[in-house]
DNA sequence: TATTGTTATACTCTATAACTATA
DNA sequence: TATAGTTATAGAGTATAACAATA
């Protein structure tokens, strides 16, 4: 159990490294709305209950981020042709531009700190940090759909 | 760049696994009063300074959560012998088995959903997650970008 | 009746700034 | 004057529960 105590430290660690990165981020641009910018952009438009699933968070709390989000005009609703309680999710020109000047902010912090790492240390901490993920799976919420299209081309983007 | 962005998405996505790993705290006993617990049984007693530099957070925040956990008799502040303005934290016997009975359930949360991990796995990811904090050394001090609109001020820095 | 999303409320974590009490 | 710690205030993130609109 000693490993997994250790584990449970290094992960509350993190916490100070998020919050540094976090601090790159413009003001009106927090880390939940970077989140729902950059899960648009790599996924593609979504409805509110799909990005919230994604984002592993209760639906309120996405609803909130999103209008945050559509305030400023960087995502735009449209109607769910298939469920008029539902909306369609997708990122603006506006978005996609307000995304990318946070990425390259936060990702050169990020690239700054780690300048001594080597690429193939980094992916190997992004293939572990990715099987952790997995390994907490969908206990908030019903698994992914069946996925049949594959994402809308992604921009590789990426901040909080 | 790209791993870099590929990082910043899944340091992200820990907040998923440490959320879910919160759920098993007791009510009585936040992630924070949790963290000042274990930071003064591992590295034993100390300043509120101390500890705020080993929490990496602000001594206000350090202030509130070690209040906290006073206030339930699971820490206590002893005069400094030193500094007439500082005090030495200590856990009491009720702390240790607060804590004992925290780690205890958070620990086989966290083992349960790693089950099907090696040894060898989990202590390279603990391996890694310490390089990682250790890379974020004592970045504490830098100020908030002034951020809004504009593109990306410049750094003296020069990423990779 | 069940589901999608919104809103009201509450709690935790964090930071900045003002304040106290020592040094 | 400077430092250790506290407190007041504010902002972000999250969750639960009550609610509205639609299925």
């Amino acid at each position: 159990m000693e490993r997994f105590e250790e584990l449970a430290r290094r992960l509350s660690a993190v916490g100070a490294v998020k919050r540094d990165l976090g601090r790159t981020l413009p003001q009106d641009c927090p880390a939940g709305s970077a989140a729902v910018l950059t899960a648009l952009d790599r996924e593609g438009e979504m409805r509110m209950s799909r990005l919230a699933e994604l984002l592993a968070v209760d639906t309120s709390v996405t609803s909130r981020h999103v209008a945050h989000v559509a305030d400023r005009g960087w995502i735009e609703k449209s109607p769910d042709p298939a469920d008029g309680r539902s909306r369609i999710l997708r990122l603006t020109p506006a978005g996609r531009r307000k995304l990318a000047q946070l990425s390259e902010r936060y990702t050169r912090a990020l690239a700054a700190h780690l300048a001594d790492w080597s690429d193939d240390e980094v992916d190997r901490l992004n293939a572990m940090l990715a099987r952790l993920r997995d390994s907490f799976g969908d206990c908030r919420t019903a698994p992914r759909p069946p996925d049949a299209g594959g994402p809308a081309e992604p921009t590789t983007r990426t901040p909080a």
